[in-house]
DNA sequence: CATAAATAGGATAAAAATGTCCTTTTATCT
DNA sequence: AGATAAAAGGACATTTTTATCCTATTTATG
């Protein structure tokens, strides 16, 4: 569903959003360590979604990664369309050609509404929504 | 959620469970020009598959690939595993460490219980229960 | 103004996934 | 037995994804 990128951008944004704002700007090493990623890796993550608008980010002494609060109310999905691509999210499960409601492929019955949920449910919450859970401890990353 | 190789082997098989049996070999050469995919490639597959028991072949003049009865009673899940690795259909999203129920992700709630209704989708249907779903013309491939 | 600390970005490397080609083996038919 | 047609399998090529490294640019601060 989501590739390395994916999970490691979901990963990044969402920390910044637990741990970062305006005035507490995060380098992209500590992110990167405190997530177990590679951290030259993440860095472009971070390059990219910061030039496409969904991250902050402030270069010299004191600069660091970081989401105003206007970024937090976001929904993840932007960021993984992002990262993905619009097409492959939405793609059929088969690669069959044509595949919609009208000319379903053989596991589009079972496959495409999971997926849609899926993809529903990163749009109805906010980064904010998120990142509340994290700091109430009852989900991590 | 499916690599390119685990699409084609589940067309691939269905393919079969729709024009074969004992009496009706196919080989991949017809196969992979049905399903618009690249033979060498899928052959491959159907090698894996056979070699595993989940397809049958037999070599020579008037060889091909072929399901008996007993495999069409199969569910499409364990081929799917066979391909993907078990691991890899059953990963939390994030690749977050430790990512459990007790001990969730950030994405699990929202993840999770879709990725596994799926899954329980291919486990619960037969090959052949797709097969006449295709045949029928209410889905394809 | 010099220095240090941070991101930006280009180039490259490494690994994995996908795809192709060619030879070998096996079975069938004449 | 020989010819033919099929899968089996090994080697290799290509592409994509993931990952690393190095230099340039920017900014705060002493």
């Amino acid at each position: 569903m989501l590739s390395q990128s994916g999970k490691y951008a979901v990963r990044a944004v969402l920390y910044l959003a637990v741990h970062s704002d305006e005035t507490n700007k995060i380098g992209f090493k500590k992110l990167s360590e405190d997530l177990g990623a590679p951290a030259a890796f993440v860095a472009k993550l971070l390059q990219e979604l910061s030039r496409k608008g969904h991250v902050n980010s402030s270069k010299g002494k004191n600069g660091g990664f970081y989401l105003t609060e206007s970024q937090k109310h976001k929904n993840l999905l932007e960021i993984i369309i992002e990262i993905e691509g619009k097409d492959k999210l939405n793609n059929c499960v088969l690669d069959a050609s044509h595949c919609n409601h009208k000319h379903p492929c053989a596991l589009h019955h079972i496959a495409y509404p999971k997926q849609k949920e899926f993809l529903n449910g990163l749009k109805e919450k906010t980064l904010l929504d998120f990142a509340s859970e994290i700091k109430k401890g009852t989900s991590f990353l």
